[in-house]
DNA sequence: CATGAATATTTCATGTTGTCAAGCAACCGG
DNA sequence: CCGGTTGCTTGACAACATGAAATATTCATG
């Protein structure tokens, strides 16, 4: 591999270090694991079948039940059965869930600093290095 | 927030998700979880004492006796005594660790796959703006 | 329309990762 | 030498993750 890409892989590597950190911080702050914050997120989107939170997730289905559990009991999440396939739980995000979860994105520290740095010219060719990189359009 | 500086948390935030699964996936093949493999790659560099393993990754030091321990088990890391301090265990990756890790360091496909889409120019505006980014000289 | 395959969820058993508190051994400054 | 600090391990416990088995429902096909 050549010298430029295994720095870029490197300084991507340290990127996704910190972001994690400051993620799992800012959870903690709401007394969340990054799991929960994450399903947290998702759900204050729009309700979605438990199935399709494991897809998003990339863990088995098994692993989502435990998870929706834990915010369910916090009152943050709720089920809902589905009228049009009665096998389907809905998964979604109360009033008091969807508060959490604007004030967790408003807490992600990383929006703030490590992007600070940058002029807004050096973000908008940020952005379009990495939607090339995503394969988006 | 401004919506080119959302847009470029949401890009980062994929890209950290993309990582990691590609990360877990490399590890898998060697039958190792993310954390023993971060842990190999780290110690496959130099040795260096329990508690500076716990400072790199961020966690307790006790957690990370029992990852340890799991790579001792398997024949890919060692337990030394350090000489000139005997409180101090330094862990060492063995021959085999450091053929694993080198290996695992090739299958990372995330260097291959979404890099691959850019000219060398775009990787070296990239690099910059990582540079920049994070705070780095 | 009845039956069997497939799907959505949960439960259980198990393993890994993470924390915190307590313990032991070794170092170090008075 | 003694008391405080440091480095590591242990134990108890919670969250996360997987896989297999159980249940309920849907769907396709004969």
């Amino acid at each position: 591999m050549d010298p430029l890409t295994a720095e870029v892989v490197e300084l991507i590597g340290t990127v996704v270090a910190r972001y994690h950190e400051e993620y799992e911080a800012a959870a903690a702050e709401h007394q969340l694991t990054g799991a929960q914050a994450r399903v947290l997120a998702l759900l204050s989107r729009e309700p979605m079948p438990m199935r399709r939170v494991a897809e998003q997730l990339k863990c088995e289905p098994s692993n989502v039940t435990g998870i929706v559990d834990r915010l369910e009991s916090r009152g943050l999440v709720e089920r809902r059965p589905d009228p049009s396939d009665r096998r389907v739980k809905l998964a979604a995000a109360t009033e008091r869930g969807r508060e959490t979860a604007t004030r967790l994105r408003g807490a992600l520290a990383f929006a703030r600093e490590p992007l600070a740095a940058l002029s807004a010219p050096e973000r908008t060719a940020l952005r379009d290095i990495l939607r090339r990189m995503l394969g988006l359009p």
